[in-house]
DNA sequence: TGTACATCAGTGAACGCGCGTTCACTGATGTAC
DNA sequence: TGTACATCAGTGAACGCGCGTTCACTGATGTAC
């Protein structure tokens, strides 16, 4: 049956089966939400038998990661595009959205992502470490919009402020409870932009 | 076995079941954390057969939801306490910390207050629908310390500014990545209030 | 006050389910000579 | 170029598990007369 149902057959080996199941799992993600993802359901997704993945992943744990992590990569590339593309003064407000905005586009992804980081008590490496991660592109916004970066704690104060105003945007920007001010305001962008004016991030903000 | 291990022998009809189940139900998320919460778990932690609950509950999600609403009902009380403690200027920020390190002392509760308000796409009605709700006794302190009671629609962004950005610090503050932090400034309330104030949330910050 | 009976709140066994993981296996591939 | 063989990446059946839920039941309680 399966053989016969397509003309180009899946040889034996796949491939890339890791990069298939990652895949896989992604458009579980976004079709059925976080409670159906298991291993077995991915392996069903990418065609494949439910001890296939132990080829390429130690347990279910490591595939999360994986999928988890190339989430991360993803969101970095979303907030580097925003900020290139924003006018300086906006710069930190236009990262902030492009965060708040990839989180409502792919909430089962995110919640992945969060989970992972709150088992490991800590975001991913390559968030902050190196020079730059999306950590120290929102910190450098932060100096390039006015913060003194001769206060290295002040400057971390300020910076893990946002991310943190950012993820809980992110979390509660879909509650029902704010539709009517999304309508006041004409839109969900002009809403979160709203809300972010009022947390004062921006070191622009704190001047003056 | 079990009858005889303690002298008050519960009897076959229990009195109170329902409160009994909500209890061992928090009794399991502080112990075992969301993923031990299951419904034959809490009956087992009740020492009650596993179809007892159902004359109680109409199913998992019923009883779920009871222990979720008991969570914020909890997280009102210590609003409240903190704001009637606080001095007028630090009234936001105090209620914003008792926020956070409710969240933080009981993480796997608030979880799962989080996770059914993220399904119903909503907080519960009793945190922002009645007049001495949480929601108003932010609203109310806003207004307190300055924010302008005419301009409803700006009123309620920088309620729910406040809101978002504490439980985005509710959900992090327990990052490893802040640890330095806290070292540096002394603490973990002196970290959190740094962090709000970079949050600038307070109306005495904005007119400054 | 006693008794018949309806109702309530438990029991315990069973249902089917999907899960993560392991195992012995086999087909395909790559390499040494 | 051909062949033997090691290695790799799959298969499919099976493991034990705990889950939510249902069912027929029974013991305890409350009520009407």
């Amino acid at each position: 049956m399966r053989e016969s149902q397509t003309a180009e057959m899946r040889p034996y080996h796949h491939g890339d089966l890791r990069r298939a199941l990652v895949d896989a799992a992604r458009r579980i993600l976004e079709a059925e939400g976080p409670t159906a993802l298991s291993l077995r359901a991915v392996a069903r997704e990418a065609g494949v038998s439910p001890a296939a993945p132990y080829h390429h992943f130690k347990d279910k744990a490591e595939l999360l990661d994986a999928v988890a992590q190339e989430g991360w990569e993803m969101l970095d590339a979303a907030m580097g595009k925003a900020m290139a593309e924003a006018e300086a003064p906006d710069k930190l407000t236009a990262i902030g959205i492009s965060y708040v905005c990839f989180a409502r586009e792919h909430p089962a992804l995110y919640r992945v992502m969060y989970d992972a980081a709150r088992d490991k008590a800590d975001l991913p490496e390559e968030m902050h470490d190196n020079e730059d991660s999306p950590y120290c592109k929102v910190r450098d916004t932060m100096v390039a919009l006015g913060a003194d970066p001769g206060d290295a704690i002040d400057l971390e104060l300020a910076t893990s402020a946002a991310w943190c105003a950012a993820h809980g945007l992110a979390e509660m920007a879909g509650f029902k409870q704010f539709d009517h001010l999304k309508e006041a305001l004409g839109g969900e962008t002009p809403f979160l932009r709203a809300i972010f004016r009022h947390m004062g991030l921006s070191p622009l903000d704190r001047r003056r």
